[in-house]
RNA sequence: GGCUGGAUGGCAGAGUGGUUAUGCAGCGGACUGCAACUCCGUGUACGCCGGUUCGAUUCCGACUCCAGCCUCCA
């Protein structure tokens, strides 16, 4: 298995430092807003990641922050008149909320940042002792950057190249413009924890490098996270934790890809995301999850509309696949052995074929992109089976529902995923669809085909399109637009 | 200015030193009362210029363009 490499910038082999264990920390969310997309790339991102390490035997650890305390939350909670708490506690609600809805397992842990307060002080304290760290006279605590010789060698940065072209603020309690604050001075309004340099808050890359060690230990398997925290914030845990460890903090390390809006950078401070939420309102969460998926997780995707109307079609073609093969019973139990003929030993062989391709195409740095090739050819496989051997069909389905499941798609009933639901605003009832499909057999059976013709047309107009085949007509919601 | 990535057929998007990605759209055929679905068939795609090679979209170098980071951002 191999996995792309952020510090090394190439593929290399996986070998967990613990044989059959995976230990891996994604940088999670700055609780003051609902998560836009870009949240959702690597929500789903590390979600598919640690799906498919469990599916190849690892027991995984994955954990994931939870920044709740920060000036933009201080900002946010003063400007809309209620507690930090209540903003913080009302935003993570909203962050499960559209978690669960993505299909996105939740991790082993969730740290706190108010959690860790005493672990944060402690670390801190190290690093002053070992000199790479001093307070200030305005009562914040500086990382000294220069003394950590390896600094910059993620980014693979020179600290002299940074300086020329900075528009790093000029602080005069700094030894260096480029040293950044462990420990923030609280005003006495603002909310503050006690410590041996007076009272104040933590700074943002402390926080991580904290609840990484302490949940994971010195040195771990994975960090992940966004694209735009590889510099400062990935490259600030690198200077604080190995200066304070004496150890190589992490093994891996693995970004995401952004997602853009008209080629640019969908973020915060361009105010040209859309939030998940806002998303969800109009397109069914797995669209959304099938469309981050559909790429591989470290290329930049653009986001419209049009992509998700693209990414709907590509379901329906493997929901039709599924749909009248009965696979909903038996998921989540063992393919049933075929019991006689060889058409079903044959098929189990194929079933064999597909399950090697998908491993192959995910070992290879989780490429998504070939593993759902794979699963398309497959669905071929399932069409072409159904009406010859129901058996294989079924044997065939089952594996592309298990193997949907490791990329956290096609677990909804086709009739479910098909039929839409009332947030594409069908006009009809499903009883009145099918009193129109009725009166429609009537017209057909008496060969009035002009007014069987006129039904479906009716229907067709309202998103609702028709399908005869030899058990009868079915019907699916069309793909909007 | 420094550093990262990227440029693939109508669109999206993988990959490869010589051989089918895949999906959508298109075209031809089968199926159908006609359609839809499905199946079968079908596309002389790899930014530009050099180099290496028997052979490069794939390796190397230059160039152009796009995006990101260097300030909080996933």
């Amino acid at each position: 298995m191999q996995i792309y490499n952020t510090l090394t910038r190439r593929k290399e082999p996986f070998t967990p430092l613990v044989a059959g264990k995976v230990s891996m920390y994604v940088c999670g969310m700055t609780v003051y807003d609902y998560c836009h997309l870009g949240h959702a790339r690597v929500m789903v991102a590390f979600d598919v990641i640690t799906r498919y390490l469990r599916h190849r035997g690892y027991d995984v650890t994955y954990v994931r922050n939870i920044t709740d305390i920060d000036d933009k939350i201080l900002k946010r909670a003063d400007e809309n008149g209620e507690t930090i708490s209540a903003l913080t506690e009302r935003m993570i609600d909203a962050m499960h909320d559209d978690e669960t809805r993505l299909n996105v397992l939740p991790p082993s842990s969730e740290p706190r940042a108010t959690g860790h307060i005493g672990d944060i002080i402690a670390m801190i304290e190290t690093l002053i002792d070992k000199g790479f760290a001093y307070p200030a006279a305005n009562g914040d605590v500086y990382y000294r950057v220069r003394k950590f010789a390896n600094y910059g060698r993620l980014n693979n940065r020179q600290l002299d190249d940074m300086r020329s072209g900075a528009r790093v603020e000029v602080d005069v309690h700094k030894e260096d413009p480029l040293d950044f604050v462990l420990w923030k001075a609280a005003k006495p309004t603002e909310a503050h924890w006690p410590s041996p340099w007076g009272d104040g808050r933590p700074g943002w890359h402390i926080e991580c490098s904290a609840m990484s060690t302490c949940c994971l230990g010195d040195t771990f398997d994975i960090h992940g996270g966004g694209p735009d925290l590889t510099f400062p914030h990935h490259e600030n845990e690198i200077a604080q934790s190995e200066a304070a460890t004496g150890k190589t903090y992490v093994n891996t390390w693995m970004h995401a890809g952004a997602v853009r809006v008209n080629q640019e950078k969908m973020s915060k401070s361009l105010g040209n995301f859309f939030t998940i939420r806002d998303v969800l309102a109009e397109h069914d969460p797995e669209v959304v999850r099938y469309l981050l998926v559909a790429s591989h997780y470290r290329s930049a995707i653009n986001y419209s509309v049009d992509s998700l109307v693209e990414a709907r079609k590509s379901l329906t073609r493997f929901y039709t696949a599924l749909e009248g093969v009965e696979v909903q019973k038996s998921v989540g139990k063992e393919v049933q052995e075929p019991t006689s003929g060889g058409a079903s030993i044959a098929g189990k062989e194929e079933v064999a074929t597909y399950s090697e391709r998908f491993t192959t195409a995910m070992d290879d740095d989780f490429n998504t992109p070939e593993a759902l090739a794979v699963l398309f050819d497959l669905a071929r496989e399932v069409n072409r089976a159904k009406g010859e051997s129901p058996q294989k069909a079924l044997l065939l389905a089952l594996e592309l529902k298990r193997l949907a499941s490791v990329l956290g798609l096609l677990q909804q009933s086709p009739d479910t995923f098909l039929k839409g639901s009332q947030q594409q605003g069908i006009a009809l009832s499903e009883s009145e669809i099918e009193a129109k499909i009725a009166q429609r057999k009537e017209a057909k059976a008496s060969k009035d085909f002009a007014q069987a013709d006129a039904i479906r047309d009716e229907l067709a107009a309202l998103g609702i399109i028709l399908k005869d085949s030899r058990e009868g007509t079915t019907w699916v919601i069309e793909a909007p637009q």
